[in-house]
DNA sequence: GAGTGGTCTAGACCACGCA
DNA sequence: GCGTGGTCTAGACCACTCA
């Protein structure tokens, strides 16, 4: 039992100072990975705040990757192990990255069209060319075991590539974006999440080096709370100093040492 | 007056449906760039359904950079112009870029401590040298007179750079990563959003070549609504094709095709 | 001082899981 | 069938902006 109590008085909210209590208490260790947190209703109940108010705190920490909720069942504490959460270099192919640090990254292939118009947000992207009509591809993403995000991807390959899932190959120049996202109802359902769950979007637009056409333009939504993004900055001309980290096999935590 | 209204036995949760037509309105001019949303309570009324229902979607199109609240005045339509969202490349010195697309870039100072330890949390990026103590800044960039960003880091460089708010100078090799964050109450103040808003977190650590010796290390939190990141992806041996959109000039909107 | 967004409460209903 | 998380309601109080 904790002796923490509620400040109204403070200046920080009160799902903050609850969200920071249970954290402190998962870190401590009194809710060790795996163990499933007291319900909503009672943790309302022990801190003397109502139901919404803790709801806001643990959602925020799903958020973050840290407590993972089962419908009908709990909320858990979420493993930090490779498991939880996965560390992808934006400048290189994710799932051969993936594998060689020993996950089991597999992309199923949801949808397919054999021809199918870009989007018209994604236009601006390849303003070069004006695709007609190209391959449509619906990815979901897995990594051991776990939904991690869906691509979406239009591709002027006239191979079986997409098709057999082989999306990995490296075509050519690549250029990216990424931004903020949140889940809508039918993204929530592929990939176990939430609707309104925080996504990274990555917009990648490849072509080939020596045409200059375009190969394939993606859009896939991450779950935030389960991936990390790592890049690497050019020092001088043409040099680049690989990610230590994943070489290192290193998994980050959570938290931004603020404890939010 | 719109005709629309909420369907109870859609599959769509109800503050989706009212964000997709909220969003509906303004792209169609309903709600100009720049006009004051009616109030949260008026929404309400109108759509039939409760405040906090209002409020959660409202909440959203806040978090993807389509609207902006503002304390006692009101909620408005924010510009799809340059001044709302920016675009970074991750692996070039942010500020240039955008001085180079005409933006004004501020860093200014808050805070600077000569000797301050680094936090534990981020001693796992500077694994190799364990440093003992180094400089410490805090810095708030600004983007055309907007807070976008607050910078921690932790230098090792004896000359006044730090101090005078030079930080962007290019060390040496520079490695980093991305992942999500969540504002606490006082990143949330300084930065002129809200508790709990979604927030990039990167944290770059620069070594000198030569000596492999930790330059900086900084941990950057971008409000996540108001910065998209452009990266390449490495082509061949030492090559990159630089971030086209940059070149262009193109700044990409909000939304992922879905409309949320 | 009226109106606004920011926060919190108390209660309700639902779909889902699991015993 | 009970407990759980997911959603929504109705109402309250506060701090803030602005006329």
């Amino acid at each position: 039992m904790s002796t923490f109590s509620i400040d109204p008085s403070s200046p920080y909210t009160v799902w903050g100072q609850v969200q920071r209590d249970l954290r402190r208490r998962i870190e401590l260790g009194e809710f060790a990975t795996g163990d499933k947190l007291p319900s909503e209703i009672d943790l309302a109940q022990e801190y003397g705040v109502s139901r919404a108010t803790v709801r806001r705190c643990v959602q925020s920490l799903i958020g973050l990757g840290v407590l993972q909720a089962k419908r009908g069942s709990g909320t858990y504490v979420l493993q930090e192990t490779s498991a939880s959460r996965v560390t992808v270099h934006l400048q290189r192919p994710w799932r051969e990255q993936l594998l060689a640090a020993g996950h089991v990254a597999r992309s199923r292939l949801v949808r397919h069209e054999p021809t199918h118009e870009v989007p018209t947000d994604l236009l601006r992207f390849v303003e070069r060319d004006r695709p007609e009509s190209l391959q449509f591809g619906l990815h979901l993403q897995e990594v051991d075991g776990r939904p991690i995000a869906i691509t979406e991807s239009w591709s002027s390959t006239t191979d079986d590539a997409l098709a057999s899932g082989r999306l990995n190959r490296v075509p050519a120049a690549a250029s990216g974006i990424i931004r903020i996202g949140f889940a809508t109802l039918d993204q929530a359902e592929i990939l176990g999440t939430v609707e309104g769950d925080a996504l990274f979007e990555t917009i990648t637009c490849s072509r080939f080096r020596e045409t200059g056409a375009l190969a394939e333009l993606a859009r896939t939504l991450w779950v935030a709370s389960r991936v990390d993004f790592g890049y690497s900055r050019i020092l001088a001309a043409g040099q680049i100093d690989m990610y230590e980290l994943l070489a290192h096999g290193a998994q980050p935590t959570h938290g931004n040492g603020e404890g939010r």
